[in-house]
DNA sequence: TTAGATGCAAATGGTTTGCATGCGT
DNA sequence: ACGCATGCAAACCATTTGCATCTAA
């Protein structure tokens, strides 16, 4: 029997998951272990829970050790190793995104789309830029036999100062 | 006086010291030793060498490691914890600026004006973006209560495909 | 059954810290 | 001489790894 949390933690469990528990298409239990399949990942207790966790609540910034915590209070046992390792492998398997911003902990973008982050400074807080996206001007030419991988914008916040 | 290294390795000292360094009296050490005074830094042994190491060559991106490698090389006499020290009080002074770009380690850039950077995967090499600047088409709304401390945008590089 | 996944604990690597000694003013 | 600066080593923290034990297929 697995250990997967009844309803992800934080707010109810989307509205498809009440009706059809037989039906494939619209459960997201079978969704996510045929999504991990698919992307050549068994679909074990522990990556069935932190996959929940992680894309039952739309976009979310991970740590490590906070997905570890989420885990812990949501039931699913897992170690902070596994932890890791699966955090990789879905970023393997572009699941997840890195996002470095601050040297000290590494995050973890469910949002795999093309966008870029607010990050607050001090209070290591980062979020998606919504609104329009943001576009560079131009882009710069890249040095020769280089091609651009990527381009990370990180806006980086600090609470206004007032008089 | 002091044993900071007559020429850092590399290449000859500049002609003039160019850009933030250029200077009434044309001297290096003193410019240099002044300056830091100016910050409010007692200018040692060891703040002057690897302030020389780091300034005299141009627009350099060091990890801390790096720069504790070049002044061993250098003779200057320095500990790893010295060079951490330091290189956050120059941080702090705004004689350096940190780059975050791959959460392993820290860069520091002695470039502090206004640009970005690319940055080559698997190498770990930094670099300035250098032609015409790179800007954004439009910066977001910051939340309420935010504002923008800093943008920074790191283009991704990888050695480009060929056939 | 069996390759692949997990858990634990120890190892790692970058960075920080405490404290005695050294050096710039 | 005073007080900040430095060096050393131990402490820290996030992340990784080795290996024995599980488990999904």
């Amino acid at each position: 029997m697995a250990s997967i949390p009844t309803v992800p933690p934080g707010k109810g469990a989307p509205a498809s998951l009440s009706g059809a528990w037989s039906d494939q298409s619209g459960c997201p239990f079978h969704d996510l272990r045929r999504r991990l399949r698919t992307v050549g990942l068994r679909p074990t207790r522990q990556r069935v829970g932190l996959g929940w966790l992680l894309f039952a609540k739309g976009d979310r910034h991970v740590t490590a050790e906070l997905l570890h915590e989420e885990a812990v209070k949501a039931r699913v046992p897992v170690s902070l190793a596994t932890i890791y390792n699966t955090l990789h492998q879905f970023t393997e398997a572009g699941l997840l995104r890195e996002v470095a911003v601050d040297g000290a902990k590494t995050y973890f973008d469910t949002n795999v789309g093309d966008h870029h982050h607010f990050f607050i400074e001090g209070e290591n807080v980062l979020m998606d830029i919504k609104g329009q996206p943001v576009e560079l001007a131009a882009l710069p030419e890249p040095p020769e036999g280089m091609e651009i991988a990527r381009v990370d914008v990180v806006v980086r916040l600090r609470p206004k100062k007032r008089s």
